[in-house]
DNA sequence: GACAATATCTCGCTCAGCGAGATTATTGAT
DNA sequence: ATCAATAATCTCGCTGAGCGAGATATTGTC
């Protein structure tokens, strides 16, 4: 990817170290996914519904579907497998009834906690060691970082 | 996944910020995949060869699909698909007939640099933005995160 | 009320990846 | 040298995730 010449570089060692997190979140996701009888695309659709159900967004399967990138049979099928095991429940809108509500079981609340939380508390440890000069420092990269690479994605994809 | 009152938190937003850059740059590797008639999975291989013939490391099946999660009939199939697209060629083990060593073509390899190379200028040049003393923070911060999350996923999966 | 637009679901299909086992090459023991 | 055990890869048949096309039900518009 790069020749050896670049790799001296600080830009690129952190290239290779966000890609290597990356990697590692991702391989998580799936090692999580295996052990629960689930599948990536489940756990990624856990996420959105999580995500959603925290800030009081509503979840419908459309807004999942998008979210997720799959067609509308694509994502009855994971709602069908989610809601097979008891992680969420579909439920008419009473306002527009052509909608359904999609909403996750307490279960699937403390599935994502038992996910989440040890990562989260070990990246929060992290941090921890950090002054808070840093610790700025580190969130105005991430920030920076973050804002490069989606624009990227949207101007390129 | 976090009550609002931990929200306020440096080490929450940096949790999310490394999150949203995580789906960022999967989400880049999706585009990237449907855009030249690739599976995910084929783009996730392809990333391997490239760093195996980068660092001179040897590659065959065996290997790849190690590295993929993979059985051996599922890399057989990766492999086919990239061999059929010219990105890949096998040959022969000389030492060890029994193996198959994986050669990336010429195309691959533009193919990854087409795909890399504007994202790795783009962080690079957020890392030139910072000075010296705040590049090195960045880097232990990612280091430690990096070595954090490795330890998470090999102790608990 | 007729009609286009919207949200979801059903049906049939393709193909990625799995399990089981075949094939070929190597290594080690006798 | 011979032969069993091991290793690397591939073949075959199958399951199931996700797609395209189209069916169904609801809403807003004229």
């Amino acid at each position: 990817m790069a020749n050896d010449v670049h790799e001296q570089d600080a830009g690129m060692r952190v290239v290779h170290l966000l890609r290597a997190i990356t990697v590692e979140l991702d391989r998580i996701g799936e090692g999580f996914a295996a052990r629960h009888a689930l599948h990536p695309t489940d756990v990624r659709a856990l996420i959105c519904l999580l995500d959603a159900a925290r800030t009081g967004a509503p979840a419908t399967p459309g807004i999942l579907g998008a979210h997720l990138g799959l067609n509308s049979a694509g994502t009855t099928a994971v709602i069908d497998r989610l809601e097979r095991l008891g992680h969420v429940r579909r439920e008419r809108d009473t306002q527009d009834r052509r909608r359904v509500l999609l909403k996750v079981d307490e279960s699937a609340v403390a599935l994502g906690w038992s996910f989440f939380g040890p990562l989260i508390h070990e990246i929060v440890a992290v941090m921890g060691r950090f002054d808070a000069a840093d610790q700025a420092t580190v969130e105005r990269f991430l920030g920076d970082v973050n804002e490069a690479v989606a624009r990227q994605r949207t101007g390129r994809g």
